[in-house]
DNA sequence: TTCATTAACTTAACACCGTTAATATAATGA
DNA sequence: TCATTATATTAACGGTGTTAAGTTAATGAA
């Protein structure tokens, strides 16, 4: 057994390589960038071995964000143990955020494209994805605040309450990557944006 | 000279048979979906007739989304009557989202890819772009709400806030158009999402 | 050891894309 | 009438993701 063990073995070995190359080029210059003729390039391939070991280019690049993204639910992780629900709040935008300022490309693929609801996504649904992870620490945190009633009277409904405060985090993330540095706007740092919006969110949304 | 007029009039007449073919494929299935032969295809011509009008396919595009962008700095200018800033605040957040939500492929090359500050781009920057005029809006209407102490005092710097509210509000329309429907959240409405993104910011910043 | 089978890999090709050079056609002004 | 100019086209280049067909090498059975 231990042939068909090393034939399993030099498989993953040149998988691992075509992720690790393809991760150099995504991380620095995006999806485009990465072709899968600049990929076999640099691991001394034929670009047609990549399918011997992902289905499509999407596959490849979807992978590579599945393992990158866990540096995100490590943060939500260190984040979670926060008891007051307000200030697990804050922390939560604020991981969000260096995460996105840390991983654009990542960030851009993961939460500013638009994603088919292929099976694949279905198959995996509810479990193990991050970012999933990610909005039901957001979403049992806003229901905290809920019924600790920390928050006003109106506000009952945890999704909406999470979703919304996702949305204003996301917000200076998503400006942060696409527009800062357009020369008709005299930008404010990242971290000033993003302290303000967060605190302000929820500072407007408390009793 | 009425020869070369009506030269002039058929130059135009195509170039406009051009951008409303490329409207509506960008408008119907976003920028990729705008191929320079399928372009030709609709409107009978060669592929290389459209480099006789634009300089290449991102200057056609800039340009149609330069057109379809009036409708923003109309909404815009309706809202910039209301007198009092917070309200007025309110209003230009909600006609933003309305517009992105309208508009969801103008929306997402305006505000939510990488654009270079190529040379065109500066030599209009600061006037007739409905962005920028947007953005002055914005500004001034956060400058008065300091002004008229509206806000909490240590708020103090109108790009800062202008910059948080925008971010705030972007997030609403960009969450909306990458990700609404991904099966693994349970959705909220646009409109509620907004208004209370929207409500909480400003309540939050408020004196 | 010989040999058919199978896995791994490559080359060639397909159908696209944006874009350009070279070319043909038709209208114009002298 | 004829050279010039504007307009439009065909053919091509270099690029993309992807697939079909073919080659090479390792494997397990006889």
């Amino acid at each position: 057994m231990s042939i068909s063990e090393r034939r399993e073995r030099d498989r993953l070995k040149i998988r691992t390589k075509i992720l690790d190359a393809a991760r150099e080029l995504f991380a620095a210059e995006g999806y485009d960038a990465v072709t899968m003729r600049r990929i076999a390039d640099t691991i001394e391939y034929s670009a047609t071995t990549i399918y011997l070991h992902f289905k499509d280019k999407d596959a490849l690049i979807r992978e590579l964000c599945r393992v990158d993204a866990l540096s995100l639910a490590q943060a939500f992780q260190s984040v979670a143990a926060e008891p007051e629900p307000l200030e697990r709040l804050r922390k939560i935008g604020m991981a969000y955020v260096a995460f996105g300022i840390e991983h654009p490309n990542h960030y851009r693929l993961m939460f500013m494209s638009n994603r088919k609801n292929d099976e694949a996504d279905l198959a995996e649904m509810g479990h193990g994805k991050p970012e999933t992870d990610g909005y039901a620490l957001l979403l049992n945190t806003c229901r905290e605040a809920i019924d600790r009633q920390l928050l006003a009277p109106e506000l009952t409904d945890p999704d909406l309450l999470a979703q919304a405060f996702w949305a204003a985090t996301h917000g200076v993330v998503a400006i942060h990557i696409a527009l800062y540095g357009d020369p008709w706007i005299e930008w404010r740092s990242l971290e000033e944006t993003a302290e303000l919006t967060i605190n302000a969110m929820i500072n407007g949304l408390k009793r």
